[in-house]
DNA sequence: AGTTGGATGGTCT
DNA sequence: GACCATCCAACTG
């Protein structure tokens, strides 16, 4: 959840993926310590936050040990407070996003369905632009009760959703076997996780 | 419903 | 100079 005076936003991760080790090829950790990959070392229970393709931040929650290097990455969020406040927080980046592509040739722009509220944060980028978290909040500590942006226990009673185990997104560039390993964990057939719904 | 191409800038070789 | 832990509009069928 994000509390702060910008309007409390309160989610329920449905979808990530783990990176683990410098080993992993898949992980920003492959090259060792560097400015950027420095917060993957730790300490855990910290945010490491990184822009991608120049214009999507993603969150990572540090995992490991300190001087080892892994994270999680959120890659969706089911709203569940602050719905509006998010809207708003995503309507800027569309904006820009629309200003960066032409009007299409007959010069005609067919209006975008509405988004439901519970597709807000369906994507890694999606849930940083939801909840206006950039690379300034690396290093957060998201384990202290009352930090601005923070991990909370479920609901006590809620039932252990059915969680399911698939290939991690985007790192083809990776190579066997880290292309295989089964670390992307989603909610299964949950409408907020990522991807067009033929996947979830 | 599935595919494609472009935006965009930090990071690493 | 190339690449990228993404997203969406605009295509095709």
């Amino acid at each position: 959840m994000r509390d702060d005076d910008t309007g409390r936003r309160v989610g329920r991760i449905v979808e990530v993926e783990a990176y683990i080790g410098a080993d992993d090829r898949a992980s920003h950790a492959r090259f060792g310590r560097t400015a950027r990959t420095a917060p993957m070392f730790g300490p855990p229970g910290h945010a490491y936050v990184y822009l991608v393709y120049g214009m999507y931040d993603c969150l990572n929650i540090v995992t490991e040990p300190d001087g080892r290097p892994a994270a999680i990455l959120v890659r969706a969020v089911e709203p569940l407070e602050g719905v509006e406040t998010m809207r708003a927080a995503r309507a800027a980046l569309h904006a820009a996003r629309r200003r960066a592509r032409p009007a299409s040739a007959n010069g005609t722009r067919i209006a975008p369905r509405p988004l439901p509220d519970h597709r807000l944060a369906s994507g890694p980028g999606l849930v940083a632009a939801a909840f206006g978290i950039d690379t300034g909040w690396t290093g957060t500590d998201l384990c202290r009760p009352g930090s601005p942006l923070r991990l909370e226990a479920a609901p006590p009673g809620e039932s252990a959703p059915d969680v399911r185990s698939t290939p991690r997104i985007g790192i083809a560039y990776a190579g066997s076997p880290w292309t295989e390993r089964p670390w992307r964990l989603v909610i299964a057939g949950h409408r907020s996780a990522s991807g067009p719904a033929t996947l979830r």
